[in-house]
DNA sequence: CGGAATCCCCCTGGATACTG
DNA sequence: CAGTATCCAGGGGGATTCCG
């Protein structure tokens, strides 16, 4: 051990990682809530309106439902209809952005499918060690 | 449109959909809280100690780290050494699993950077005509 | 130095009811 | 049918303290 500093990492690489690392905390903040990629999810499947979309997924409430879409809207990944009807109808429906955010997400269900069982294994494995 | 009805995915396809808003539902429960992605990302650069780790992570504090590390370690993301001397030291490093997880969040975070200006906008945006 | 337990505050998020 | 407002309980997570 002759060397001054042990770095694995260049400094380039370092600061990479940092950036990386702060927009991975940005997207996660978005989306890393329990709903929003369910959300993003069925919305991948085409247009949907408010109630379907509830009905789609189990366990959201109305409220909750409401803000996921704010959020989603907000920030540009869906776009929202209101047709001035009656009964009122709002459409929603994933942009451009929204649709391109399916892929990396995708890569990531892949992976989580892929070790799904290991982590279950791994999981089990911890808790009986320290249940012993 | 002659389609009797529109299906804009396959019911095989939706199945897919289902199961991996599933899988995705479990991975962003384990990394979609405020400090795990920072911990895995600092750790992906190599083993590190606790309060080196700590301190690597501005804002993180003593327990929530304690925690976190539980969490990754729980699931067999984390691989955790301690040795017997005074003081204390214990390290802690990325598995092979832990590491295979880097590369769905690279490709994440890549999204994350090549959207963040669009995201902004949209943001700025939004808050512009709801303000107004 | 690393970990566990205690305390406590705040904020998320669910239920409900009301407006358009 | 869509959205907002109010109320309120539960838990996430920070500061602190004690142990090995």
């Amino acid at each position: 051990m002759t060397k001054p500093k042990l770095r694995l990492v260049t400094p380039d690489q370092a600061q990479e990682g940092a950036a990386n690392c702060k927009a991975l905390g940005q997207v996660l903040d978005r989306i890393g809530d329990k709903w929003t990629i369910m959300v993003v999810g069925v919305l991948s499947h085409g247009p949907m309106r408010f109630n379907a979309l509830q009905r789609e997924i189990p366990g959201l409430s109305h409220r909750m439902l409401t803000m996921t879409l704010r959020g989603l809207e907000r920030d540009g990944l869906v776009k929202r209809t209101a047709f001035a009807t009656i009964p009122p109808r709002v459409d929603y429906e994933l942009t451009a952005v929204g649709h391109s955010l399916t892929e990396p997400l995708y890569a990531l269900a892949i992976w989580a499918r892929g070790q799904q069982a290991n982590i279950e294994a791994a999981r089990a494995a911890f808790d009986a060690s320290s249940t012993d």
